[in-house]
DNA sequence: GGCGGCGTTCACGTCCCTTTCACGCCGTCT
DNA sequence: AGACGGCGTGAAAGGGACGTGAACGCCGCC
């Protein structure tokens, strides 16, 4: 059971559009460029939106091998990411990280303004 | 007789829906970000939900070694968990202190409100 | 060759989590 | 009433997890 078949070729999550087979992002329908690294991140966490996704599975799901301990990529292509949909869609957390867990993609809710 | 399987992957009670692959919570269909200690804590509880857990058999399923005597950090998450819980759900008590015995985690009935 | 984007790694700063301590309240017992 | 123990609760201290900027090497392109 599944928010959308995994090989859907749209994925639609707020205000983000992903086209997989395009490799495009599209943000309120504007253009995001991003890296192949970044797209399949964002990818990753938006076919399981919603849901926790520890770094374990988020580095085997992108770079296609087991996470080394020490290694940081998935922190810093986070922040890559962050901050190019920070760019897009100012004021707008999409990311969340659980501190032990992992990241977890979300739809804009409005739980910034209780989130202080 | 349990109340749901031990190795089940989703644990309900009340308006809680605990995801223990994920260590994702969600209150009524919001996620709590809580900390490892404080979801492992909830876990214990959820999974004797209904009962009275003692602070040895709850310090022993969450920290995995024997309370110390003076040890008071069970009481101190306890407090933390109570605190996200009210804050995702307010005016509905989850946990409940048996002065000498324990703690037990119950759905909130209806007589919380009233008796309040 | 020079340039620029990309991926990786490192270093450092910052924030959060965990633990522990301290104080105060509320029962119970004598 | 006073002493004692159990519990709620705030805060300090230490350590660890995470955020973030930058350096380095690689590769394709002008």
């Amino acid at each position: 059971m599944e928010v959308e078949a995994t090989n859907a070729e749209l994925l639609t999550i707020g205000g983000l559009e992903i086209r997989l087979r395009e490799g495009l992002l599209l943000a309120d329908g504007r253009p995001v460029t991003l890296s192949v690294r970044e797209f399949d991140l964002l990818v990753a966490l938006a076919r399981n939106a919603g849901s926790i996704v520890s770094r374990q599975d988020l580095y085997r799901l992108v770079w296609g091998r087991t996470l080394r301990g020490g290694d940081r990529s998935c922190d810093v292509y986070v922040h890559k990411l962050r901050a190019k949909l920070e760019q897009a869609l100012p004021g707008v957390a999409y990311i969340h990280t659980h501190v032990g867990f992992g990241y977890r993609l979300d739809p804009p809710t409005f739980t910034s303004l209780s989130q202080r």
